[in-house]
DNA sequence: CCCTAAAAATACTATATAGTATGTTTTGAT
DNA sequence: ATCAAAACATACTATATAGTATTTTTAGGG
């Protein structure tokens, strides 16, 4: 990796960072650059404006993180009711303490750019979309496998999968790790009713 | 009402509105008192700065809607069963077109602000305890008359179904009523796997 | 080594923002 | 009608912000 390109890096990290933590019109790119060894002339050669940087923020550094952290572990249990609960199970089990007050990157973004930029929605909606996609196809293999019951919509679960999970990263960033344990208790209940 | 009260009501009306389309961060005062026949000198009267503002905003605007239109309701039937989903589909129906990209008030606020601010935090708290006690208390009268089994965890259900709710609301800024009515059939099947 | 383009640093502009200071008008009790 | 307090209006300050203009440094092929 050049030095270019990890002064790219390191400017996104730090964005992912703030913006997380913060939202993305609460995080100036003043803050960015002076909590990074960065200045404003390499901050706006590697970006045409603070937009792009989001949107190469939501690419490069969140997109991963849901592939890695919740798409791949999908594929480690063949029944989808183990699939997804553990994957959400895990995944959760790791963000206690340290990221619950702040919620879920991908959901924070969505609540605050979604309506307000097309391309925030746009692309945000390609993180979704993949991400209930998978689900779903791991659910049609376990109707064929005859693991879930033939007449469930693989479609309608996957959405509402992801959806409660995104309401729980939501709500949780009031009631904390209490509610993580009561979502996992109904979530697993709710899942178990598809067989 | 003296015209004092009604100047006020057209801050918060205006300040709700606002900041409900945009965010809290991102709703300035000056963009409130501008598209409201109000000055700067009249907003400060009335409030104290901008947090205050926030504060009687959740307090006067946001927790009467919720009790209107999602806690009152759920009287109107002695099952919970039908009282939690009926209360609900008929709250997303007049939702449709109208507020489906704009989310839900009290997530949106509880997303941008529960990180970020102690009072907002615990007003909106205050909030979402009430709406998730009352259908506790809904569903623990609906095992005494036999709709719910007696195993069930009233708090639990409660505080899933309130977080799915939410998490509709927030993913639904992006997909739009198609995704409403997919999760009503979820909530539906959940709810009646509860009986 | 040298020289050009990439990469980065610095100084600046224009605008928006929360809040204040100070003044004027309106209201309602006497 | 008077007058004090409530209610509102106007002008201002200090700071933060996205973005630009301009200059300087660094990297790497010849």
């Amino acid at each position: 990796m050049t030095k270019a390109e990890r002064t790219r890096k390191a400017i996104l990290d730090q964005a992912f960072e703030l913006i997380y933590q913060n939202g993305y019109q609460a995080t100036s790119i003043d803050k960015i650059i002076d909590t990074t060894a960065v200045t404003k002339g390499a901050f706006y050669y590697h970006f045409k404006n603070k937009e792009e940087m989001g949107i190469a923020m939501i690419k490069e550094m969140i997109a991963p993180r849901i592939a890695q952290t919740l798409l791949h572990p999908l594929q480690k249990w063949e029944n989808p009711i183990e699939a997804i609960y553990e994957s959400i199970a895990q995944k959760l089990h790791k963000d206690l303490d340290v990221n619950v007050e702040f919620g879920c990157p991908t959901n924070n973004l969505v609540q605050e750019m979604g309506p307000l930029n097309l391309r925030f929605h746009q692309t945000l909606r390609g993180v979704l979309d993949h991400w209930i996609k998978t689900i779903e196809t791991k659910i049609e293999l376990g109707k064929a496998a005859g693991f879930i019951r033939a007449e469930v919509n693989a479609h309608d679960v996957a959405a509402y999968v992801v959806l409660s999970y995104e309401g729980l990263k939501s709500t949780g960033k009031i009631y904390g790790r209490s509610l993580y344990e009561s979502y996992l208790k109904q979530l697993r209940s709710y899942l178990e009713s598809l067989s």
